[in-house]
DNA sequence: GAGTGGTCTAGACCACTTC
DNA sequence: AAGTGGTCTAGACCACTCC
């Protein structure tokens, strides 16, 4: 009766640890705070350094640990609440949006795109890249897909390349009237460009949301954004302030 | 000129497995047929079966591979895109939600959850459990917290227990004129309980989909959604359609 | 019982940061 | 140079599904 659990299901090792050690991080350590390193921490337990490692991989996926290589395991700060479409019906690049261009290139997209955006599978599109920082950390960069034909405006001459490319597309997309926007939220792992950019490991869990935004009758651009998913809660609507942790093996009874 | 990458930035054997498995995914193999097992394919490229499962790990998180004990790795089906957030502004179990009511208790609630319904600690609210299925496939469960004091048309007489109470429950919200209601979607990991009606291992890749519903000035409900990460492509917006395929190291040039 | 993926071990070496 | 996390190996055994 007092055990909730029979020696018939005997949980897996890691997942044990991960409760354990999830229960350590809430009573023991404070946000910041250095943890043993992992030869350290698997003798203690008396487990393999891998079998260690997968518990601190599942609490670093859940945000609850931050990793880094030739440093150490340290305590993460609680997720960071990341706006994402609170201002509905806004061009990306509208005035005081969160993303700082970084610079624009004609290029083939890759297919699915191409398909989206109802473009030939080899024509060329505005791709403009643009990054975005929150509580002075990168939390995602973003490619955002434009075929030529909805800034008609713009000619070549007038940014030849970088920054002030990327800013004379999202200048011309604003002279358009946006009739919807769409979005979708699935999990990806981070390419190894936007994985750099970010301060990450290529193959690091990011949420990607993508946006299809809509005019004159059809898709007008297209925005792919890759968010940390180790640092960053997407909010959706109004306010910014749910602070559910989401914990494993808690729940009312 | 032929090799894209140089020695001096070795990849990870791993990440360059992982690539290599996914344009064989794309020209060799087709949705459902079923893979080598693990020993064969580390013995084919030379690896270690670690090493080779550490690629299949990637591959499966971003929704291309299915794995299942005792049976074997198929190629999965693209993402369903699932909607979150369509009728906005309607409550839980508003006529022809995805949900399927399955029971409901009254408990103690997680002291986050307590926290963002502004109850005390140790009052206890009711906790619906409903479950939603899309193409013939469990992908979500759902957890609803909804405070005593939400529903006071509700008497413990009308439904003592199980799926009547369930949906007696939604049945008082529907009362209440809903002002408003917020999101926010981050990356979690199973808890046994959901992984089992799942049907996913304890621990694997979730999103979890918090929302808060407005009435009375006040949050007058919470609801904390778990998806499969693997199979859902979250949408929110007016349409289902989206298909981009994130496909890592594949870009424009 | 045979075959699959899941867990675990005890090592080795590498890449990176810091001093 | 020392210390950290990241990669990789070659095995073993377990839990599960299916026949």
């Amino acid at each position: 009766m007092g055990t909730t659990q029979l020696e018939s299901v005997p949980e897996p090792k890691y997942w044990h640890l991960r409760t354990v050690l999830s229960e350590a991080l809430d009573s023991e350590f404070s946000v910041g705070e250095i943890l043993p390193n992992e030869r350290e921490l698997a003798a203690r337990f008396g487990v393999a350094r891998a079998t260690l490692r997968q518990a601190l991989e599942q609490l670093e996926l859940e945000g609850r640990l931050q990793r880094r290589r030739g440093v150490g395991t340290t305590v993460a700060p609680p997720r960071v609440g990341v706006a994402v479409g609170t201002e509905q019906h806004a061009w990306p690049g509208a005035a005081g949006d969160a993303w700082q261009p970084l610079d624009s290139v004609r290029a083939t997209p890759p297919a699915a795109v191409a398909a989206a955006l109802e473009t030939g599978a080899d024509e060329a599109v505005h791709t403009v890249r643009r990054s975005r920082t929150s509580h002075g950390q990168q939390v995602a960069t973003e490619l955002l897909y434009v075929p030529a034909a909805s800034v008609p405006g713009l000619t070549a001459i007038d940014a030849p390349s970088g920054a002030a490319r990327a800013r004379a597309v999202l200048r011309e997309l604003q002279h358009l009237s946006l009739d919807g926007e769409d979005r979708a939220v699935e999990l990806g792992s981070a390419r190894a460009d936007d994985a750099k950019e970010l301060d990450r490991l290529p193959g690091s869990p990011v949420l990607v949301v993508t946006t299809r935004f809509f005019a004159q009758g059809r898709t007008t651009a297209l925005s792919v954004a890759t968010y940390r998913a180790d640092t960053c809660r997407l909010t959706f609507g109004d306010s910014t302030g749910v602070e559910i942790h989401h914990d494993p093996e808690r729940r009312a009874s």
